[in-house]
RNA sequence: GGUUGCGUAGCUCAAUUGAAUAGAGCGUCUGACUACGGAUCAGAAGGCUAGGGGUUUGAAUCCCUUCGCGACCA
């Protein structure tokens, strides 16, 4: 039940009827709320073909379209705008096709292609900040989204275990520590380890400004001072396998994964296959041995080895460093390629922040180089990086925005309103607390995943984040609305469903038409979501969708309706509704409450 | 310096990828409750889409240029 399909067969119809012409593609949109129509054809594209005017040709092809097409009831001439009324009964027939029914179908066809998606991908040297959170939530709804438009996603996390910031952190505690735990502070394990990360770097800046008072240049100082030396003498022994550093390094990772899996727990994301890179970080220097061979690769005099990607207009990227240690992009290498092997994806999504997008850019063309097949399928979600008023966030400068602190604030405030609205008298203590983790991370994953991945975006930390307008708590409250009314019908809609039918009305409100259609177009925008690898998409739908539902129902009586066919018919429409709001809502990894 | 991205109402964001008078929310002002749940609804004010040029029947969108703000690479 496609009726864009169909508009857009038989206008191909008219066209070679009309003109003589054969025409591939046309497209319809979606008639601008001003004018009388449903879907509208621009007719500017057809003029070469008709030679005629535009009102001429537009009249031409809704006539054909009025009297060869049963679901075209009419239609009217703007300019070279053909708005095409839609027959009320075909929104019937379509709203009577999915009345009741799932939006999402969970079962996935056996031959359903395979997509990682990677996210999150973590250092462990400090907790989550809000720029993770932003990454988190578009990992996860980019995951659902995929899996709802019919894919086999894996959700995959690599997670920064090892390197110089880790040795940081140990080193400070080693220093400093008095044997700390997150037992015996009460702290949460990747907070306590993200404290000694500052604290290290505290006594470093305390140490360069000493050796720069003594002369040295900032530069010398950075590297020559004793803590720095110390940190990578502790990489080498790390790397060496020394049996202390090694049990040391296990026991702070082992705190600081306890504190991300209660991080994620809260976020509501998870992950199918978890990488870690003290595993893959040597993986890739076969790759480069291959790629030599190839041709492809070439060693410079001081042994280093490199490609040449100036002719794609990049530069020539090192891949070996002259001592033989490998570089980032040499790990990202094996790490695609250890994938690729052991999962036949048709994509792989890297949820990145855009600064990496020269990185990206390098990656895969050098594995298209290196004649890999499965490169096409290789993508850099890009997104932009949250900011704040001031700017970029800095650790330095204490604004980085905590994603634990800035949860639990959300959920306190989510808990507030409430209170002052009196909305969770009659609950259970535990229910209210869940309600209000449902509320106030919903605002706070609303608000971060209706903006474009691709911009950047503003986060004012003074300004708590609305409940009103374009929220989540405000879909969530239409839902609310809804399911309320849907207990209070019980019984007469339980009476309609043993029925399986009932007497749908011959006429539709204007309003209730748009709501037909906007679940007619529930489809048009996971698809395009999928396609854009964008939750905005789906959080504008459901946005709209509630926000006509809202009207609708201020408008309306439902359960009051005195015709009782009329007042089942709402209840039907209302119940649809919901499902899609909630469905929608899934999409985006928000719950929705019964009652709030 | 080189590469690259961005600039839309006071603020935060949209705009079906080139179409009709650029839309929402917040904020401001004005209305609507003896209510199917007011975390609501209706209305008003608010724009030379950073500036200039070009392509097109048609430009926030494509091209050139100036200015401003980022990011990456040295």
């Amino acid at each position: 039940m496609n009726i864009e399909k169909t508009l857009t067969e038989k206008t191909i119809e008219a066209v070679k009827s009309l003109y003589g012409a054969d025409l591939e593609k046309i497209v319809f949109e979606k008639t601008n709320p001003d004018f009388v129509g449903d879907l509208t054809l621009v007719v500017f594209n057809l003029l070469k073909i008709s030679k005629k005017r535009p009102e001429e040709t537009a009249s031409e092809i809704g006539n054909y379209l009025k009297t060869n097409t049963a679901e075209v009831a009419d239609f009217n001439v703007i300019k070279g705008f053909l708005n095409i009324v839609i027959a009320d009964a075909f929104w019937l027939n379509y709203f009577k096709s999915i009345n009741g029914k799932p939006f999402i179908n969970e079962e996935l066809q056996p031959d359903a292609p395979i997509v990682m998606v990677e996210y999150s991908s973590p250092n462990t040297n400090k907790p989550l900040h809000l720029g993770h959170v932003r990454n988190n939530l578009l990992g996860f709804s980019v995951s659902e989204i995929l899996k709802a438009a019919g894919n086999k996603v894996i959700k995959t996390n690599i997670v920064n275990d090892r390197g110089i910031h880790i040795c940081k952190s140990m080193l400070a505690w080693q220093n400093w520590g008095n044997g700390e735990t997150p037992e015996s502070t009460g702290i949460k394990g990747d907070h306590l380890v993200g404290k000694y990360y500052v604290e290290f770097d505290k006594h470093y800046k305390q140490e360069i400004e000493t050796l720069v008072g003594q002369g040295k240049t900032k530069e010398e100082a950075e590297k020559q001072a004793p803590l720095m030396l110390q940190a990578q003498k502790m990489l080498f022994k790390w790397e060496a396998g020394d049996k202390a550093t090694l049990e040391l390094w296990g026991m702070m990772n082992s705190w600081v994964y306890k504190g991300f899996e209660s991080t994620y727990k809260m976020l509501g994301v998870d992950f199918d296959k978890i990488y870690y890179e003290s595993q893959t970080y040597l993986s890739g220097k076969n790759i480069i041995e291959d790629g030599l061979k190839k041709g492809i690769l070439h060693r410079r005099t001081d042994n280093s080895v490199f490609i040449d990607l100036t002719a794609d207009g990049l530069d020539e990227k090192t891949l070996l460093r002259a001592d033989g240690t490998s570089v980032y992009m040499t790990q990202d290498l094996g790490t695609a390629v250890q994938r690729a092997e052991e999962e036949h994806f048709e994509k792989l999504i890297y949820t990145v922040a855009n600064e990496q997008d020269y990185h990206f850019k390098v990656l895969f063309l050098i594995l298209k180089k290196l004649g890999y097949k499965w490169a096409d399928g290789l993508f850099h979600l890009s997104y932009g990086m949250v900011e704040l008023p001031a700017g970029k966030m800095k650790s330095r400068e204490g604004t980085v925005v905590d994603a634990d602190e800035l949860m639990q604030e959300m959920i306190d405030t989510a808990a507030v309103t409430s209170k002052e609205l009196g909305k969770a008298e009659d609950l259970s203590a535990e229910d209210a607390e869940k309600l209000y983790r449902t509320i106030g991370l919903g605002a706070l994953k609303y608000f971060m995943l209706k903006v474009d991945p691709k911009k950047k975006m503003l986060f004012n930390p003074a300004e708590s984040i609305d409940f009103n307008g374009n929220t989540a708590p405000f879909i969530q409250f239409n839902y609310v609305r809804i399911q309320a009314l849907l207990r209070k019908a019980k019984d007469i809609l339980d009476a309609s469903a043993n029925k399986d039918s009932f007497i749908f009305p011959v006429n539709l409100l204007p309003k209730e038409k748009e709501l037909i259609i906007k679940l007619y177009s529930f489809n048009t925008a996971l698809n395009q979501a999928a396609i854009e690898y964008s939750p905005a998409l789906i959080a504008n739908y459901v946005y709209d969708l509630a926000k006509e539902f809202s009207q609708y129902y201020h408008d309306v009586s439902i359960l009051k309706e005195e015709q009782k066919d009329l007042a089942l018919f709402r209840l039907h429409l209302s119940k649809t509704i919901g499902i899609a709001i909630k469905a929608s809502m899934q999409l985006l990894g928000i719950e929705v409450p019964e009652r709030m």
